[in-house]
DNA sequence: GTCTATAAGAGGATAGAC
DNA sequence: GTCTATCCTCTTATAGAC
């Protein structure tokens, strides 16, 4: 009967998987200052020496646990654009990854993570201005637009204001649609 | 000769609006965890255990600091309520006043900015769904328009974006007063 | 009334035992 | 490799001197 190879290496990385994951979960519910890393550890179920020995410093953790893809979207042309930004919302409202909550929640007070939003939502502003060639300003309407969707998510998943708490995704991308493609369109 | 009459009462209310300030003015900077009653002293040229005297606390100094009356929207209805809202962004853009930065600084990490925050947004939006009465999901639609609101705000004043640090406010009330026209219109 | 001194506690980081 | 013990810094808050 063969064993089950479970090396060393591997229970290390299950062990660091975990930590990252109750580390993302708690960055993204109270944000950087209010983590410590004796929380994190106590919710990973080690002791709060071996976060520092995987991990080199609290701000290493924080920067591994926000590491996430932020789906660039792709580079389509015109009115396409619309639905997939709407069908991004509707991922967010959904449910962002905790990644990109975390960085969201801290974004305004500490300085790393709003370095870190700030490059992400110009990277995706520039994105969108591009696919908006036929416009006056494609940059800021595209800024308007990210800038829009986040204030929705804040408002939404960070801040859980009533009216927005209760509304069903497809019902506010229903609304946003028309402002977005106002936003998108040029003035006839 | 008439002496000035700057009586210990007068003088303690200024050293109070002055500390006051400065706590305005480091809690809008660097939000409520970041801010140290060492560092507000510092800005008031106090000793810090002044400011203790003074206020009671560091919570206490921070409610007294957003303190601010958000200028409800007056009860306008239809179509003045975009132009209201557009020129109210106007004068966000422009620059909000300290208090309200303080808080919306600290929103998304400090549950006391939360709650305050949130009672706020909830209440402009309660007021703005009250003034769209000819469409569905009022309040839904009121929320959208004031998150959107709180995301170019934050965007333009809080994470300087670049393609929104250097529009002219009045660029950005054009773009946007389609987009709230057609989050505040019934369907056609 | 204003400042000095310090208590009291939290939390990041480290060294060394096991 | 993992944990114990501890250091060190920072900060709020307080007590008491001047």
């Amino acid at each position: 009967m063969t064993v089950p190879h479970i090396s060393r290496a591997d229970r290390r990385r299950a062990t660091e998987a975990r930590i990252l994951d109750s580390a993302r979960e708690l960055f993204a519910e109270r944000g950087f200052d209010r983590t410590t890393i004796r929380a994190v550890a106590a919710v990973a179920g080690v002791d709060p020496a071996l976060v520092m020995q995987y991990f080199r410093s609290k701000r290493e953790l924080f920067t591994q646990a926000v590491q996430v893809s932020p789906a660039l979207p792709a580079d389509t042309d015109g009115d396409a654009l619309v639905d997939q930004l709407i069908a991004t919302l509707g991922l967010n409202l959904g449910g962002l990854p905790d990644g990109m909550l975390a960085m969201m929640r801290s974004m305004l007070t500490d300085p790393a993570a709003a370095d870190h939003a700030r490059a992400t939502l110009d990277r995706q502003i520039g994105s969108i201005g591009a696919a908006l060639p036929e416009v006056e300003d494609p940059e800021l309407r595209a800024a308007l637009v990210i800038t829009t969707m986040v204030g929705v998510t804040i408002g939404h998943q960070l801040l859980g204001l009533e009216a927005l708490r209760d509304a069903p995704a497809d019902r506010i991308a229903t609304l946003l649609r028309p402002a977005f493609k106002a936003l998108t369109e040029p003035p006839h």
